[in-house]
RNA sequence: GCGCUCAUAGCUCAGCUGGAUAGAGCAUCGGCCUUCUAAGCCGAGGGUCGCAGGUUCGAGUCCUGCUGAGCGUACCA
């Protein structure tokens, strides 16, 4: 469908740059001034050419460009209409949609993936939990972005790598480790029956309530870092317990969001790594000692400040590791791009980052990215540990769970989707991404635990349900119309056009997702195929029509809708289920 | 103070490189289940695209200023 387009706008262009050459003029930037666009209305054509911008250079006003180059392109019979200073073209419609079912079919599962990044080596690091409490609603923006992205980017071609980098050492691991010794000594999850993240997480919450009493409790956290530091057995063991609990809970939340990663590094491992490379850095030049002693990098060349990259007691700060990660990260797989997944508070950070690692001269700083994405927001504000609002990110799925394997059973289908409560998680899920990514990736949102996660209207279930409905579609087609002939110009209709048209422009979707790392392009795109289609069903016999090609034909047209859901299901890692 | 981001219907959000009458969902009101799944479909109402200028044949989209909100501007992470 693409191609006929590109047609169309080349013949225009020619002939503009005709007129051009026999008014003597200049037509160097016709073809970027060129915009192909639909006209509003269907029965207006298929493709629309605004002529404004050559109305100078051509000295003639827009409307009779449009007149004229109707006629050197074969007018009304070639399908070319004028609009004002619009030329309009109406495309073969049987032909293209043709065109389009053939390539679906033939290409299966990789419909809408394509090449345009490959041979590309493209890391991309999300999630990076504390091992100090279990992970919330913010984690869960987090990787769903992360996840969607690093599969829209392989659909395009890049071989990717999904890292996690798990902060699980610092003082917040050692208060929790505290309240361990002082108050749980002795228990473990399996005692208590609490999940082992949130086992971890109770602790650390009272840690702080334990805090406010008593003054020298944050002193006696930052010993306990201190002894970590220095190695100190005991403190070790606790502490690899504890890791291990937060770990594994946080762990069988991302298989039940269907998360995963290639890679997981650990912050223990890596946070002494980098000094070395700022004190390379300051030996060439590029940082340099400040009078207290600390060293840092001067930032004045892009309008910033200094930036301390090492204490002037020698130890480390944040940046200090993502420098080291980063360039070992490259070491042991040299990755064309590195995509850093993590909140809009830190754009500072990796700009500071980026510079520090370019002006050490690698080549592939250039390259790297920050996927700076909003936070979510409760109606009233930010979420506050300290008062109690943050959104668990296990409790959130098992209320959306139990309100979808409520609605299953109030409809009366649980012989019908076969597991009752696994359908209602896979619901779940679909509600909570589908919404989770609807929103840029650039802006807040905000989150609304009554209304927001609803199964009905714009939402993950709602394309469940439209995928659901194709599959019992097509599964339920008789003998007859699976055999008869399928004959594209018989898809007539309007509406089959503007669905057919939808599904074509589904891989450019893909492509300018992966191109912007904004994984809601698609969901705005996937919402009106179900939608059209939705309304396509209502509207007219699918598999019950009464000629078996013309069934055969709107049920091909169908299985182009379920090959383009089950493919954006895939990158926006919405789960897909037959029944619903 | 300075920097970055955002401001579109009552609410939550779309609106690709500037193009014809600004779109969805929720909520409200009214219709549609003896026919392929009613988690659906159809219809109605609802807008000075924060304000004021500017660029352009044309601005929700680009520029400037203002107002308001968020974030940042640590030898915290």
């Amino acid at each position: 469908m693409k191609d006929i387009q590109n047609l169309w706008t080349s013949r225009v262009l020619s002939e503009l740059e005709n007129m051009a050459e026999s008014a003597g003029v200049e037509s160097d930037g016709f073809s970027s001034r060129l915009s192909v666009g639909k006209p509003p209305k269907s029965d207006m054509g298929d493709l629309s050419y605004p002529l404004f911008p050559f109305a100078k250079d051509l000295k003639k006003a827009a409307p009779a460009l449009a007149v004229e180059i109707a006629g050197r392109l074969g007018g009304e019979e070639a399908g070319i209409s004028v609009a004002g200073p619009y030329l309009n073209i109406r495309i073969d419609r049987a032909s293209a949609i043709f065109n389009l079912l053939e390539i679906i079919e033939a290409s299966g599962d990789d419909w809408g993936s394509g090449d345009n990044l490959a041979g590309r080596k493209v890391m991309v690091e999300f999630s990076s939990p504390n091992t100090n409490k279990p992970l919330h609603l913010g984690h869960l923006r987090n990787d769903i972005l992360g996840e969607s992205c690093a599969r829209i980017i392989a659909a395009r071609g890049a071989e990717v790598q999904k890292v996690n980098l798990v902060n699980d050492r610092g003082v917040h691991i050692c208060k929790s480790m505290l309240a361990y010794r002082k108050f749980g000594e002795g228990q473990t999850p399996e005692t208590m029956g609490v999940k082992s993240d949130r086992f971890v997480g109770d602790l650390y919450v009272r840690f702080c309530q334990w805090a406010r009493e008593e003054k020298d409790a944050e002193d006696e956290a930052q010993m306990m870092l201190q002894a970590w530091e220095s190695g100190d057995k005991k403190i070790r063991d606790l502490w690899k317990t504890m890791n291990g609990w937060a770990l594994s809970g946080i762990e069988s939340t991302y298989k039940r969001t269907g998360v995963s990663f290639d890679r997981i590094y650990r912050e223990s491992e890596t946070y002494l790594l980098g000094k070395e490379q700022v004190l390379k850095g300051l030996e060439s030049g590029v940082f340099y000692k400040d009078d207290d002693g600390s060293i840092r990098l001067d930032m004045d060349e892009i309008g910033l400040d200094t930036k301390v990259l090492l204490r002037s007691d020698g130890t480390s700060v944040y940046i200090t590791q993502d420098l080291g990660t980063a360039i070992s990260r490259h070491d042991e797989w040299p990755f064309d791009q590195l995509i850093y997944v993590v909140g809009s508070e830190q754009e500072y950070h990796f700009r500071v980052l980026f510079y520090a690692l370019k002006k050490l001269g690698f080549p592939w700083a250039e390259r790297l990215r920050h996927l700076s994405y909003g936070m979510v927001n409760l109606p009233e504000g930010k979420m506050k540990s300290r008062e109690g609002t943050v959104v668990d990110a296990d409790d959130l799925i098992d209320k959306l769970s139990d309100l979808a394997l409520a609605e299953i059973q109030a409809k009366g289908r649980e012989d019908d989707v076969g597991d009752a409560s696994f359908t209602a998680e896979k619901i779940a899920i679909a509600a909570l991404h589908y919404f989770l990514l609807q929103v840029s990736p650039t802006k807040d949102m905000i989150f609304n635990p009554e209304e927001s996660l609803s199964f009905t209207g714009n939402t993950g279930p709602y394309l469940q349900y439209m995928v659901a409905r194709v599959t019992s579609l097509i599964a339920k087609a008789s003998e007859s119309v699976r055999d008869a002939d399928v004959k594209p110009e018989l898809l007539n209709r309007d509406d089959e056009w503007e669905l057919s048209r939808r599904i074509a422009e589904y891989p450019e979707l893909v492509s300018r997702a992966a191109d912007k790392l904004d994984p809601s392009i698609l969901t705005v795109g996937l919402y009106e195929i179900a939608r059209d289609f939705s309304r396509y069903y209502h509207e007219v016999p699918i598999a019950r029509a009464d000629d078996a090609s013309l069934a055969a034909s709107r049920m091909a047209l169908a299985r182009a809708v379920l090959a383009t859901l089950k493919s954006g299901f895939k990158l926006l890692n919405i789960p897909y289920i037959e029944a619903m």
